[in-house]
DNA sequence: GTAAAGGTTAAAGTAATGTTTAAGTCAAGG
DNA sequence: CCTTGACTTAAACATTACTTTAACCTTTAC
């Protein structure tokens, strides 16, 4: 057993779909080495930059953001620990954003459950006549990101 | 002018595409009536649950989630504070819930920042012949949901 | 009464993130 | 040798949430 992976491994390893994998390296986020057969055989390390890949996908980020990312890690050596630390540096606060988000947006709801209101901008209970639509851009202030 | 709006006061008030209307009509999430030539028209309260839609969007629902929820408000007559309050519970728990899961990836993060390592089960950097390989399910501690 | 603005439909297109299928190749065990 | 399991590819399909297109009809303003 060389020091190479096949994608059954990777695949089981890593928890998700040889097509997954395959769709992964289609798409640049990992790379694969071939033998002289044609079948894939991925380094150690790829099963990392997978696990970074799906944390970065919770975080929130589109494959082609952790494309981008990805791309300030070395391609010719394993990635050292302050690569990755690099690589998730900002991450943190992106997840502080979303966070904020969700409480805004809880909040919001909080607030207008006593009236049962959702979202209209002016209370609509005490809009009957739906006077937010002179107001211009209409019931959105809960929907704003 | 009636009390019914058209599609383009609709989604002008409710900041849409008059395509994403027709498109939730279509689904059933917001009903119209006709005029005698065909088009559609919507009573006032169709914009109160569109904003409920946008909102449950946010809170995670997806449109067929949010058809079943709707379904709960009368078709007849335009839904009270009650109704809405009733469509709404439950939902900020599930905001909570997805706060939770953020601030859980959020920690894994950060106690997992000073090392690089990322997500692996075991530390990467003090499990450098990758012995989580024999811990059976591979590195998903912080992927699970 | 005519032009512009706005409405109608069905069907196809888009974007993201993969999975499934069909047809075939390769390596190991019996 | 032959079967079995794992691998290969390109292309099609799936899902969600819409948008775009094409061809056509209605309403409104002048």
């Amino acid at each position: 057993m060389e020091d190479l992976l096949t994608i059954g491994e990777v695949a089981r390893r890593a928890g998700l779909a040889a097509s997954a994998i395959r769709f992964y390296e289609s798409r640049g986020l990992i790379h694969a080495e071939r033998t002289s057969s044609g079948q894939r055989r991925f380094r150690r390390d790829v099963l990392r930059r997978i696990a970074c890949i799906r944390i970065a996908q919770r975080v929130g980020l589109s494959l082609e953001e952790i494309v981008s990312a990805l791309a300030g890690l070395p391609a010719d050596r394993a990635p050292s620990p302050e690569d990755w630390r690099r690589l998730t540096r900002g991450w943190g606060a992106r997840i502080d954003q979303r966070i904020a988000l969700l409480e805004a947006l809880r909040g919001g709801l909080t607030s207008c459950i006593g009236c049962g209101c959702l979202s209209l901008r002016t209370c609509a209970l005490s809009n009957p006549g739906d006077v937010a639509a002179t107001l211009g851009t209409g019931p959105q202030y809960l929907l704003d990101e």
